[in-house]
DNA sequence: TAGCTACGTGTATTCCG
DNA sequence: GGAATACACGTAG
């Protein structure tokens, strides 16, 4: 007998003639696991009424004592193999019977009854198997691991046809570093440290695949490396007949596209993650996501080839003829950038904590609807229900979201930020709202502001919350800022969760239910704070911007603490006296702006929403925070930005900007903006999709097409000339300056001239109606 | 290989007289 | 030819 602690890299379901196998991938301390379950039974439920209803390929049907969310009683169906599962429910279906659970992953539900999240304690006996230990049908139960991954970076090299040139692999694991290049050269040319020479694409290939199994990574990274790297290799292994297996026990690399555009890959007993989309599942943001871009902003490297597209491809193939070390050297660079970036970033273990914290492996760290079910599916069996199939769940109307006040417009000294913390989350704990807790609600309610009930004893997901809470307080003592981060994003998944009809769980009064008490809990906080005195400018959702008074310019820091303990304690006794449950909620400062400006709605009357701006002091200096304005917006010009920036800060330091307006259009006739001119924007269809109307970014990527031949980018960048829009990539002239001063600098000019009782025109035209 | 709603803004297209 | 509407995108929370 071994006991042994890990954490599941990966896990699935294969059924064989015997019956469905369960594989999970556990790295440990002494090596990796596979974990091979052989004698689990898929399972699904029906109501029992239907008793005597044939069913094919069934192993068993059992009573338990279970009912669904209707409170009839369920049986429970059990199948030798998936297949024979949905067989069943298919057959079943036909014949307008509904079947409960058919739907859950029969790998992801053997975790979760466990309450197994990542971490995994094995009790079993072992073979070894190569780089294996094998274990079959040990007991599982919730564990804990820290696991320390072994990385390998890579990327491939090729002619803009379909010649593969070179891999560059960088690996590197407990110190232990390997930097590697498989080059194709057809002469014989000598071996240099980190670079060998192969006679062709096949010789390369087996030796990448040969060292990559030595090297025996966990965790596979790259750029674009599913939808391009991993792709491309895919097609040249099937072209040389060589098996394409790279997983821990010799299995296929699967790599699927999904309608979405993205790339998802399968290596059982492996993780592939891709630095694009992994960055951005951590929040991170950048001007685009081309590797050099991320890297001179993360690292302040640059790439050594900077040119794009056509050029790109052009210089690789140069070196591949002229100068294979410099290739090399290029490739070699790709592979360590992004294993920079990910060190930097520390994005692995970002990643090992959202799968402890969800309970999902790493690959599925999105799917927030399974996370849900991971959680919830086991509690509510436990509590004697069954939950319907995802594909059973109708839509109600669309459920109200969070309270937007209309902004009072205008410019402003010392306004201060207050928030409820993680509002969602504390509404949910405060007033029980799960899915359980509603069909429970005759036991002991509680009502809503908004009239709906939920059991006070009988729910599941605010205790759940609470330990959230919990555990992210000790993290953020510890100064654990992935946990935090992690319980964080977890928390917050669960209205909109709840409010997907992709959630089993959805139900039309549990987004409303939350929601509902956000607005009603927003109104009365600005109605207190009216009540005290103070001037509410605006709020949205879960803040509201409260404009200090004169007297209390220089006790910022104790006014806005004791407007923010009135508050709570008002909401503490508020709730309590009216719905008689304990109010989690809790209103915190959040920031102080020493100066604050609200934009006018450039269409129509009044203020716009989510748009302010605001100074911040830091240290000496005063920062600008630029919130919905175009400054922030990716698909304005740089030249907007600029002239967007520069004006706020006069404005706020209470300069002229007349002269400064004036001056800025100059300089941007006498083309010395001419690099500030790009326009970029994302293409979220195909090109022919577009039917109904023809965009200027549209235009210019169909213009790019037809010219270059270049076609499936994501975005354009364009430039406005005379004849319209036109894609930078080509060579262009006649810009139209009269478009950038009338399109993105007038408007910007006016959103805040406005004050002055001032438009663009009175100023640019000023000087010569004066003449008159 | 399905978390949510609210909102602003620019441009193209359609409607209407 | 101008107003109203639809579409497209990106953002706040």
């Amino acid at each position: 007998m071994e006991n042994v602690s890990g954490f599941i890299l990966s896990s699935h379901y294969y059924d064989t003639r015997d019956g469905i196998e369960l594989h999970y991938y556990v790295a440990t301390n002494n090596g990796v696991a596979k974990v091979v379950i052989t004698n689990f039974l898929p399972v699904f439920f029906v109501e029992r009424k239907h008793e005597g209803i044939e069913v094919a390929n069934l192993h068993e049907r059992k009573s338990v004592n279970l009912l669904n969310f209707s409170k009839n009683e369920v049986d429970a169906l059990y199948f030798k193999k998936q297949a024979d599962l949905f067989s069943a429910k298919d057959s079943l279906n036909s014949k307008g019977i509904r079947t409960f659970e058919s739907d859950v992953r029969p790998n992801e539900r053997f975790l979760m009854e466990r309450f197994i999240y990542g971490e995994v304690f094995i009790s079993g006996t072992s073979l070894n198997q190569g780089n294996l230990k094998i274990f079959v049908n040990p007991t599982l139960s919730r564990g804990q691991f820290d696991l320390n991954p072994k990385v390998l970076s890579f990327d491939i090299e090729t002619s803009f046809g379909n010649d593969l040139y070179s891999i560059g692999v960088h690996y590197k694991s407990n110190g232990q570093e390997f930097k590697k290049v498989y080059m194709v050269a057809s002469e014989f040319r000598e071996v240099h440290s980190e670079l060998s020479y192969y006679p062709g694409e096949k010789e390369v290939l087996l030796a990448f695949k040969e060292d990559l199994l030595k090297k025996d990574p966990d965790i596979i990274i790259g750029w674009h490396v599913i939808g391009f790297d991993l792709s491309f290799l895919e097609r040249k292994y099937q072209q040389y007949s060589i098996p394409f297996r790279l997983g821990r026990d010799g299995e296929k690399v699967r790599i699927t596209e999904r309608k979405s555009g993205t790339y998802f890959c399968t290596i059982p007993g492996r993780i592939v993650l891709d630095g694009p989309p992994t960055l951005r599942g951590a929040f991170y943001r950048f001007e685009n996501f081309k590797l050099d871009t991320v890297a001179s902003e993360l690292l302040g490297t640059k790439k050594d080839i900077s040119s794009t597209g056509m050029e790109k491809v052009k210089e690789i193939e140069r070196r591949f003829h002229d100068d294979k070390e410099g290739l090399a050297k290029y490739n070699l660079l790709d592979c360590t950038l992004v294993s920079d970036i990910f060190q930097k970033t520390n994005l692995i273990d970002l990643c090992i904590t959202r799968s402890k914290i969800s309970g999902l492996v790493i690959d599925r760290l999105g799917a927030s609807t399974a996370a849900f079910d991971h959680f919830l599916l086991p509690k509510i069996h436990r509590k004697g229900f069954v939950a319907p199939n995802v594909l059973d769940i109708q839509r109600d109307a669309h459920a109200a979201g969070g309270y937007v006040m209309e902004p009072k417009m205008g410019l402003y000294d010392n306004v201060i930020v207050l928030d409820f913390r993680s509002l969602y989350p504390s509404i949910i704990k405060t007033f029980k709202i799960d899915p359980y807790s509603r069909i429970m609600s005759d036991i002991d309610p509680v009502s809503t502001p908004t009239g709906h009930q939920f059991s006070k004893t009988e729910n599941i997901l605010p205790e759940f919350i609470n330990e959230l809470f919990d555990k992210r307080i000790i993290a953020k003592e510890e100064g654990r800022e992935h946990l935090s981060m992690a319980i964080k994003i977890l928390m917050n998944s669960f209205y909109g969760v709840m409010g997907s009809p992709g959630c089993r769980f959805y139900h039309a009064d549990l987004p409303s239910a939350i929601t509902g008490t956000g607005q009603w809990i927003l109104l009365e906080a600005i109605a207190y704070f009216e009540r005290q005195g103070y001037e509410v400018l605006y709020g949205d959702t879960d803040s509201v911007f409260v404009k200090l008074k004169q007297e209390d310019s220089f006790k910022i820091k104790e006014k806005s603490k004791e407007l923010v303990n009135g508050a709570n304690s008002y909401f503490t006794k508020l709730i309590k006296q009216k719905f008689n449950v304990e109010s989690y909620l809790e209103i915190q400062f959040e920031k102080v702006f020493k100066k604050f400006f609200l934009p006018i709605a450039r269409g129509g009357e009044g203020g716009a929403k989510k748009r302010y701006v605001g100074s911040i002091q830091k240290d000496l200096e005063e920062e600008l925070y630029f919130s919905g304005m175009e400054f922030v917006r990716s698909d304005w010009t740089k030249l907007a930005k600029k002239f967007q920036y520069t004006l706020f800060e006069k404005l706020f330091l209470e300069q002229s900007l007349d002269e400064y307006i004036k001056e800025f259009v100059e300089s941007l006739k006498n083309g010395e903006f001419d690099d500030l001119l790009i326009y970029r924007k994302r293409l979220t269809k195909s090109l022919d999709e577009y039917t109904k109307t023809i965009p200027p970014h549209v235009k210019a990527a169909k213009i790019l097409v037809e010219k270059s031949g270049r076609s499936g980018d994501k975005s354009i960048e364009y430039i406005m000339t005379a004849s319209g829009p036109f894609p930078v990539e080509l060579e262009y002239s006649n810009i139209d300056y009269d478009h950038y001063i009338e399109k993105q600098i007038k408007p910007l000019a006016d959103a805040v001239l406005f004050i002055f009782e001032k438009t663009f025109d009175d100023i640019i035209c000023g000087d010569q109606l004066s003449l008159f």
